[in-house]
DNA sequence: TATGAATGAGTGTTCATTCAT
DNA sequence: AATGAATGAACACTCATTCAT
């Protein structure tokens, strides 16, 4: 047991919890993690984790939360300060493979999340997943307001559109490592390139 | 054991085997999915399945191959003897759309089939993916010859891009049904059209 | 599920599973040996052994530690307060036999332990392997001091050299009993006392 | 079906069937040994093997009769022309080390086929092996008339001392690749000496 | 609040042997 | 004599969750 962990505030312990799952996942993926790796990291007991979190997915769900929310800064880091119109919305596009790439084991856990079989409430991730869909859709607005993007245009229909067939580029890009032998013709950054192109030139005004 | 079963030829029972694993997988599911279900639903020893098959993926495998065949009929149907233009394209995608809602659970097998850690050759899926593939560069390249998609898109890039998004935009309405509850402000179908709708547009001339 | 036998401290439950292990080893031998027999023994959870043991092997090799303990006691019975000379060695390796003949699951269990295919670690085994070693080759060594033993041999290289032909001698005797009929004609006593004889006037100084 | 393969000779057949199976012991060894895999090889039915032998391991058995005759070979090459003596008995030790070495599948088999739990007849293989008893045996006799080796000793009793002792030898060397660290300060030639040695000068006149 | 031992259903895979044709 | 499809028992290992202390 380690020293000076016991009785910690409420929101010490669901701190800690958290961060020890964060990195049990980054070292193993979403598809391997176990709450034993996390009470292991930890040192502390099995039932204590149950305690704050009902499941392994509501666990899971919390970290998401952080995955989340980086997706998001790298998305406010994209749009803020420059210039806008459809470019950004390719550029927004690109920043999610980027993040993909540097966060592969946060942009697994989100298709995890994404899953239909995922039965809970979750409602923690379902939060900031508006939140993020809130960030992009207000985006659209105000492009549409200054005339770059079709106004006919629905922007939560938009952010939908765009998650989800962002989500699919992404997950495709990762699968084709192993499936389609001449992928290599293309390069992934041109791949997703022209996606996000086509994409933005189609919301155009 | 049931009666009359016994000594089939190889090619029916082949079929056999593929035709309750078929049956089984619209029943529970590919997560669900067990060799253990298929033995019971036709009555014979396990073995038997493992002197077909080699693994329950290689079974899996095989089923899937009936589904891309019925995804590629859809393809086809959608696109002979209509107009042509970026507007086949959209016809495309929504035939994909239609295809996923009438058989969810093919779809899902595709999508487990698409995933990167799946390790096996499975010679067969590659193979009907690849049908398809080719099935929707050539009719991209065609249009472009007739002038109605930008000549500067590769065919096969934009292939790549219709089929990632497309799944992720399927994966994505089917998992909005557990997740999002405002999603109904959005009718699917509504949704499915922005998508196709965007991205259609995008590649035009 | 046994009344009482819920919630055993780590210890008792660690020792409580050794034991059933053994019991099982001593009814089926190790070729037959599965973790469900120890489940059912005790009436407890598969899970429970996999908590404590890492694997099948695992678990046998600390039956093993058990095995190999009592015969390095048989050793140490063997050599103490008896004259040594080359006549102990001989004594030593009568005493494996008696061990062989007493404890017939045992010896098959640390011939299964020996195999190479056996890739594991196994430390506890290892580690009382390598006792036993010692005492035998300290025991070589003493004798050579006292002029009863070749100078010229490494102590260690003679230890393995007893171990493992000793270990051959009582696999012969084992098998013989369904191979070869006329075994019969040579007493075993006879046949391990030559053997035991010989190595040991050849190591005579 | 293999073409010009059907209805051989009685013994055609048989000498064939043998020959798949050593050619596969010697892909895969005894462990890993399968009918099925000798019914690939031959393109034959497996219905057939059986016709001609009853079990895996009477068909294993015949197999090792190639394998104990290699070994006959090799202790008559050692033994004629050769000076006599003890000497003459390191040196057939000596040489089933080197037949362990140089066909590893072979000796693995004749492990397989020393183990106690094999429980049938196997009287081909006993056969051969009471031929090989016979050759050492009267070897020994020869050499006790020559007054080498004592003559208190029994022919068969020493015989099968040598055998068992030397296959235990062999496997030890065989297992401690894996297990013990240290093994390797001691060469294993000089382990097989030294082991050869003691048992010669042992059993010196 | 924290513990952590116990649960136990679930599953993919192997292979020697049989027997109806 | 040859076939070869079918058998089916066997088995190791996982892990989310519970609950008595």
């Amino acid at each position: 047991m380690g020293i000076g962990t016991k009785h910690l505030s409420k929101k010490s312990r669901e701190q800690q919890i958290v961060i020890a799952a964060d990195t049990v996942l980054q070292q193993v993926g979403v598809n391997n993690f176990t709450i034993d790796q996390v009470v292991e990291t930890l040192d502390i007991a099995k039932g204590t984790v149950y305690k704050y979190y009902k499941s392994k997915d509501e666990l899971l769900s919390m970290v998401s939360i952080k995955a989340l929310r980086l997706l998001l800064d790298y998305f406010k880091l994209t749009v803020n300060g420059k210039e806008g119109g459809a470019e950004s919305i390719k550029a927004m596009l690109m920043s999610c493979y980027q993040y993909a790439q540097s966060y592969p084991e946060y942009f697994e856990l989100i298709v995890y999340m994404e899953r239909p079989e995922f039965h809970s409430q979750m409602d923690a991730y379902a939060s900031i997943s508006a939140e993020i869909t809130d960030f992009v859709k207000t985006h659209i607005s105000k492009e549409q307001q200054l005339g770059t993007i079709n106004k006919e245009l629905k922007p939560l229909t938009v952010t939908y559109v765009l998650w989800g067939s962002c989500m699919g580029m992404m997950n495709f890009i990762e699968s084709k490592r192993n499936f389609i032998k001449n992928v290599d013709d293309i390069d992934q950054r041109e791949l997703i390139a022209t996606y996000a192109g086509l994409l933005a030139s189609g919301m155009e005004a």
